[in-house]
DNA sequence: TTCGTCATGTAAGAAGTTACATGATTTC
DNA sequence: GAAATCATGTAACTTCTTACATGACGAA
């Protein structure tokens, strides 16, 4: 159908090359920039991604923390060992030089590669081949999906909004953008199966 | 802000894990649902691929040859050597047990992840750390991106569309659903600069 | 005292990528 | 005769994942 599909857009090394991100990889700029918001620990990085980019990125513990190690050895995050009693721990803090270069970053012009993987629309671009009412049924499956992923989304609106208030609007964008996405594949859904 | 949004959703390993997919990987199930399409070498697996979901799922020839050889061994397709003069060439036809595969998979019920990774969305979350302007030309920079892939997929629509007079109603669904996603995404990009 | 959460890692491995190699055939 | 496309791979490498290990703190 579309070898336009992906035009212009060469997939990049791996999914976040140093080359392309400017030497750091967006893992690495993910987790400054969660510094950058405020995150202490590698665990705080963790927990702010989940609650936040999870819907358009992810982030394992094994990437955070030597991520924090590079970070800190480029100048950009300064850390200091502050445990909770005999359990280490080590906070951090993003330095005016960490903060330049994550709007270095954020100001680079490169392709933005969007990637999609999902096996629901694969089962669903085949489901001819089954009859007509188990397609029916993977359709309801894959719509069910995206509704349940609407009313998580909707659930974290008040928290977006607040920090919304305190003066960062950006992160009400990227959850609506996911609340918009999930509602057009539902939409679509519904679409389809009156056509039906 | 969301724990809730993987609610339920734990990552299935690596992408396509066997186990997660009735032992065969998601890659290995569509090479054979094209191979079950009408692609008859890998070439034109890899090129259906391309002009079909490539919106939601991308391979690579190094995935589609093994993948051919096992699901020859599996019987789930029978090849026969077709060179093109002296150039070697293999082609290959789907079988009834391939077919009756292919439909045991598409009716497994396990999870199906939605995993989105998109560079653009995470640099417009961080935006706040720009100024107004800068985060707007990130805003527009998105925006634009979108708006490529819609066009893009546009022009598809006529062959999806000859595909579902065929009787293949479903690529028709897919192919509307990367186009609902793309226009929500604008949409989602026009209310928010409207707002600020 | 037991469970959930905080907190930081190591080890092993799966999956998928780019880059490269090769060569024939068709099209301009 | 040159360039694009058809066609099938190998080799090396990133990236990311799961599974596991360890242990302290706070709350019930």
């Amino acid at each position: 159908m579309a070898a336009a599909i992906g035009a212009g857009s060469r997939p990049v090394a791996g999914h976040s090359d140093a080359a392309a991100t400017g030497g750091l990889g967006a893992p690495g700029y993910v987790v400054l920039g969660m510094v950058g918001l405020g995150a202490r620990s590698g665990y705080e990085v963790k927990q702010m991604v989940g609650q936040s980019i999870r819907f358009f990125w992810t982030i394992s513990p094994v990437q955070i923390y030597p991520s924090l190690q590079r970070l800190e050895r480029a100048g950009y995050i300064t850390g200091r060992a502050e445990p909770r009693g005999r359990r280490p721990r080590r906070v951090y803090e993003i330095t005016g030089a960490g903060r330049e270069a994550l709007r270095d970053w954020l100001r680079e012009a490169g392709p933005m590669p969007w990637e999609l993987r999902d096996i629901g629309l694969v089962k669903l671009f085949f489901a001819d081949t089954l009859g007509p009412g188990e397609a029916a049924g993977l359709l309801e499956a894959v719509r069910r999906r995206s509704e349940e992923r609407v009313a998580a989304l909707r659930e974290v609106e008040p928290v977006a909004e607040a920090v919304s208030e305190q003066g960062d609007v950006y992160p009400m964008l990227t959850l609506r953008m996911g609340l918009a996405v999930h509602q057009a594949m539902i939409d679509a859904c519904d679409e389809f199966a009156r056509t039906l």
